[in-house]
DNA sequence: GCTAGTTTCAAACAAGCGTTTGATTGACTT
DNA sequence: AAGTCAATCAAACGCTTGTTTGAAACTAGC
């Protein structure tokens, strides 16, 4: 299945340059299938998700997906990349805004959790349907240890990881690299297992029924949590201190 | 699949007497299914890991699973109670240690979060090969969203997360209940993540390649970023205060 | 209106899946 | 020594998987 993938077919190449001419009236059949392989892949993950349980929900043919992205794996990737990547030229863009904005002062550690959750929500609340479901599905990716999903996320995030942790190094002087590198990491980690996990959704709905634009309500909790977090006091190197006695 | 699963075989119920007499000089078949599960289980998943691929890694037959577990999920669900319930047990019991042990004050967030966090440290290390590979599968599980897997989780984690939560409440009285209920789901997202990713393992082995006995640097890394969101001043509720504007 | 090229389609492909079966083994009881 | 029963085994079951194929349908350009 790998092998072919980088052999796409002769149509698919001569294609290309047709398909800038869209029909925004009609969702093609491309659009079709990254709709319905998005949310599909949400429910059940990579593996337990069929092509021929996508294209049945797309309603399209089961040969498009092979002609249209060449793979599974290729068609899984086009999914995340699709709103991954402008969400990621976002979160790049806001923090620069606010430096800019700020004048060179090192900027507060909410401003640069904002900068990295703002276009996580607009992504959640901007698309019709698709939204809250592909953060879930991203968050599944992180923890999904296939090969093929790893470096594709790597190399997705490797640019925006690099920018927040030095906005972070700056937030936080005193802390030397490697722990801004760690608190960078627990930071993702919340983030990820909460837009990920069911048992957020289900914790809105016992304490907030009512709530519908329940994403804020998720943030405000969260990070005042994770600013308390990434500017905390630091461990001693050598001493177990607290958790010495088991 | 699943109708199979609650009529076992007649043997497997009449050699439930037999199991007491076990023979420790050789790994009997059944565990030797289970460690092989767990490593491949960790490294695939559950969806693509097959059958065949863990009973030929185990050197049993096919018809193994089968016999001794009833069926693929409920492999799964042994795999993963032969650790957690163990794990689970050690936490409580160390948290009521600490308690009775304070004398009835409230422990403080540093504790509490130890008692969660040490037998999870002492299972990563006591077990020969599985102990670490079985952390990672149990933060894949926490991720996903299969219906079996997702119940199974919620059962066998009630009893813990309430113990928990009355807990932290007694630890942070000023946090109304649903707070504390928020504060702790991060916390265990962050663990979970970071106990799950491949990525934490990198970076200690980017920073500390000389490291062998990893866990506890992690936990003094961790501990402190968590106990100081715990901690942290609640968030107005009404006000968009600091991410109103993006 | 024919032709060239893109897209769709039904059908089949080989391979792998979880599970079941029925025979065989081997250790124990009577 | 015969009988009992848990355990193992090779083989097959029916089914689904991702992918490929070649023809049909469609959409332009000339």
């Amino acid at each position: 299945m790998a092998l072919s993938s980088v052999i796409p077919s002769i149509a698919r190449l001569s294609k290309a340059a047709e398909q800038a001419t869209e029909k925004p009236n009609e969702v093609d059949t491309k659009s079709r299938i990254l709709d319905a392989a998005e949310e599909l892949f949400m429910e059940h993950g990579f593996e337990a998700t069929s092509l021929r349980l996508i294209t049945t929900a797309a309603n399209v043919n089961l040969a498009a997906v092979n002609y249209h992205f060449g793979s599974k794996e290729e068609l899984f990737q086009a999914v995340l990349t699709r709103r991954l990547d402008p969400m990621n030229q976002d979160r790049m863009a806001l923090l620069t805004a606010y430096e800019t904005a700020g004048g060179g002062a090192a900027l507060t550690c909410e401003k640069i959790i904002s900068a990295m959750f703002i276009p996580a929500l607009k992504l959640a609340r901007n698309h019709d349907q698709g939204g809250k479901n592909f953060l879930r599905l991203l968050g599944r990716a992180y923890a999904d240890p296939a090969p093929f999903i790893r470096e594709f996320l790597s190399n997705q995030y490797a640019e925006m990881i690099a920018r927040f942790r030095a906005a972070f190094g700056r937030a936080l002087p005193h802390l030397e690299r490697e722990e801004v590198s760690w608190r960078l990491h627990f930071v993702m980690g919340a983030l990820s297992y909460t837009l990920a996990g069911t048992d957020a959704l289900k914790m809105i709905a016992q304490f907030h029924p009512e709530e519908i634009n329940n994403d804020e309500l998720l943030l405000k909790r969260l990070a005042p949590f994770l600013a308390a977090g990434l500017r905390a006091p630091v461990q001693a190197t050598d001493g177990h201190q607290w958790f010495q006695e088991a």
